[in-house]
Parts: C-alpha cells; structure tokens; sequence
DNA sequence: CTAGGTTTCCTACAACTCGTAGGCAACTCG
DNA sequence: CGAGTTGCCTACGAGTTGTAGGAAACCTAG
C-alpha cells in the first residue's frame, strides 16, 4: 500500500499542537512543515492549501471538544450538568489555547461560484452541530420549553464563550478578584436563569 | 513642514475600514498599500511593522468604540443605560465587523526581551481601559456594591461580548428565532441579575 | 524668489512563504 | 521478484515583508 509515513490525521494534528504552542496565526504550512521535520511541499499531499489546513483544524478540534464536553456530562442533570458543561468547555480552552481559538477563528467562508466546498469545511460545519447539540441536552435537562430552547441556549453559550475569551485574552488579569474565583459565580448566575426559564415565566 | 500626504492617521483609519470590508486578517502591508495606490515600502514611513499596523488599528478602533458608548450612554442610568450601552457596542459590531474584531483579536504580546514596548501596544492598553471604565460606570449606576463590582463588569462583558461574537460569526444564523429577537431577552435577563445584584442578595 | 530643511515617495534588493510540476525512492502485495 | 502505490524531494514562479538609499515635492526663511 505505498510507503508509510505522514497521513493527514498525523499533520492536523500536529497543526493543532503548533496552535497551542504559537497560536492559531502560526498554523502555516511552512512553519508546520518545519516542526515535522519535512520539506513544505510534502504537506500538499495531505491538505490542499493553507486555508484547508486550517479549516480542518477547526474540524478536528470541535470534534476534540464535543468528545471532552460528551464524556464530562455522561451523568448528571439541571446544575450539575451545567456546571459539568460549562467547565469542560473552560477547562479545554486554558489547556489548549489554541486549539480553543481554531473554534472561533473560522467564519464560514462564501462559497466560491460555481465550485464545491471542500471536505474539511463540511466537517467543520457537523463538528459545529455536534457541539450545538451537546448545549441543546443541557439547557433541556433544565426542563426549559420548547419555545425558549433557542433562546436558552444562545444565552449560555454567549456567556460562557464570552467569559471564556476574554479570560485568554487576559482582560480579567488586571483587576481583583482572580478570574478563577468570579467564574463559580457566572455559572450560579447562569443556573438561576436558566431555572427561571424553566418555570415558564418566560424569559 | 515637508511634502504634505499621507499621515500614520490617514493610513491607520484606512487600515480599520480595509478591515471592515475584507476582514481583520486581510490588514497586510501590501494589501493596505495598493489600496491607497502607494508601494509598500512607503508606508513603512508611518509604520514600523506589519504587526505594529494591526495593534495601531486596535488602539484607534478602540477609541472609536468608547466614543460611540460614550456618546451613547450620555444620559440614563440603571436599565435605560445597560440598554443604550449594550446596543451601541452591538450596533457598532455589526456596521463595522471587522473593526470590532480588531478589538478581540490582538492579544497583549510577550514583552521582547530587553526592548521596549512599542507605542502602538501602550495607545491599545490606554483605549482598552477607556471602554472599562465605561463598563463600569454602567454596572455602578445599578449601585452594585463595590465588592460586586468587578464581578459586576465581567459578567455584563463576557455575555455582551459572547452574543455578538457569536451572532458575527453565524452562530446563530441556522436557527428560529432571529437573532435580532433573541436580543431583548438578552438584555432582561442582564438587567434583572445586576438589579438582584444590587439589591445586595450577592451575587 | 531662491536656498535649506523636511517629508513623502520611489526603485532595487534580500529573505521568506505559498503553491505547482515533475521525479526519485521506499514500501506492500501478488 | 515485479508492479503499483505512496511519500518525499528539488526546482521554480509569484507574492509579501522589511531595508537601503535616492529623487521629487513642499514649506519657510532670508
């Protein structure tokens, strides 16, 4: 079957591990090339341009990250699955940085007329919905009505992706107290909201 | 006083509107360059970097931003100003997206060894504080304690922030209702937590 | 109105990155 | 062992970043 050696998991990947490390911005093909030891134009057999590169490191990381919240939330309902939830989430994002910021980086780039989408966009967009649905199980186990599911889960998620960004960016390191101590508050906050939702007084 | 054209401003301010129409990523020196109908090496009078235009961008947008909230927030307090607040920096995101992703996407850099920062980094850490500021003022005309300030500020950012970074990016584009009505639910469940805030519950 | 000084802008160039083309070598399977 | 497949390479063109040094345009002073 030919000659062993790189295949396109080992360079996602190690693309990943180079986000984590440098930032998602390093995640070029020359640089990623280096750090495999392996002339650039070797990595065109795995991946068709620096833009795929990057698109199905986005993939492979929602998918790294739905597989992280999944097995965090197996058991448990109302608050303890949100807070389950919620720190799987935030426990991924300050391990890997990088890894977190390919999951908001990509926009869902204008098709090109006339041609295909390439693969990796489309398995972004399934790791996307997987991600959508896991926050959907949570506000649900809330008991929150059908009418308001949407609105419960744009709130939580703009919550926790909100406090979570501007942890990493480091806009809570300059005033008291430490973000780790205010986030158990954010998810008491979100747990109250959510269990107001769920008595149907509306939002 | 010398030939008169372009200044560091003239080019910063086309740099913001060049991110507005093709993206934060698409601000590159020689991108900017043809733009202005000017060779690349020309702007490196009024610039010293690539990366020293993307930060200059930051800090000028940034003041733009806490013009707009300030001129917003003039009059009003408690729900009338988180709400005037809160829609002025949305409405600012969505006229100039890329713009507001200037303002989230330059993280502070690792201090050079040795060098000093440059002035674009310091501009960008003073118009960071600017907007803070007006954060906070928001929260105090709640009369949250000034314990539960800083907690106060974080909480409002981060799901101020999520949502629209969210919505920017077409998260929520695939799903019933519209984002635009999602929105005012939005602000009452902010206005009732800081109102329970201030009523001295904790948080 | 001319001389100086200042500032803008240019061409030329080195180093690097992206992506393509085409070929050699190593491995697997019959 | 032979054939096919696969991974990696060198060579190259086009484009970007950033530096060096010089020419042209403008303002102000005498």
């Amino acid at each position: 079957m030919g000659r062993p050696g790189l295949n396109r998991t080992d360079v996602i990947a190690a693309a990943a591990d180079l986000a984590d490390e440098l930032g998602f911005d390093a995640v070029t093909v020359s640089v990623l090339a280096r750090r495999l030891g392996v002339r650039s134009p070797t990595l065109y057999s795995h991946i068709s341009s620096g833009t795929d590169l990057r698109t199905a490191v986005t993939a492979y990381v929602l998918d790294e990250l739905a597989d992280a919240t999944t097995q965090a939330t197996a058991a448990g309902e109302g608050r303890d699955l949100l807070v389950a939830y919620a720190n799987a989430i935030r426990d991924f994002a300050r391990r890997s940085p990088g890894r977190y910021d390919a999951t908001t980086r990509q926009r869902v780039p204008p098709v090109p007329a006339g041609e295909s989408r390439p693969d990796s966009v489309d398995e972004a967009i399934t790791a996307g919905r997987r991600n959508a649905d896991l926050a959907l199980a949570v506000v649900r186990s809330y008991g929150v009505t059908e009418a308001d599911e949407t609105y419960a889960v744009r709130l939580m998620s703009s919550l926790i992706h909100g406090y979570i960004t501007l942890e990493l960016a480091g806009s809570f390191a300059h005033s008291e107290p430490a973000s780790e101590v205010t986030w158990p508050d954010v998810l008491d906050d979100l747990d109250r909201t959510l269990g107001r939702m769920a008595l149907g007084r509306g939002h």
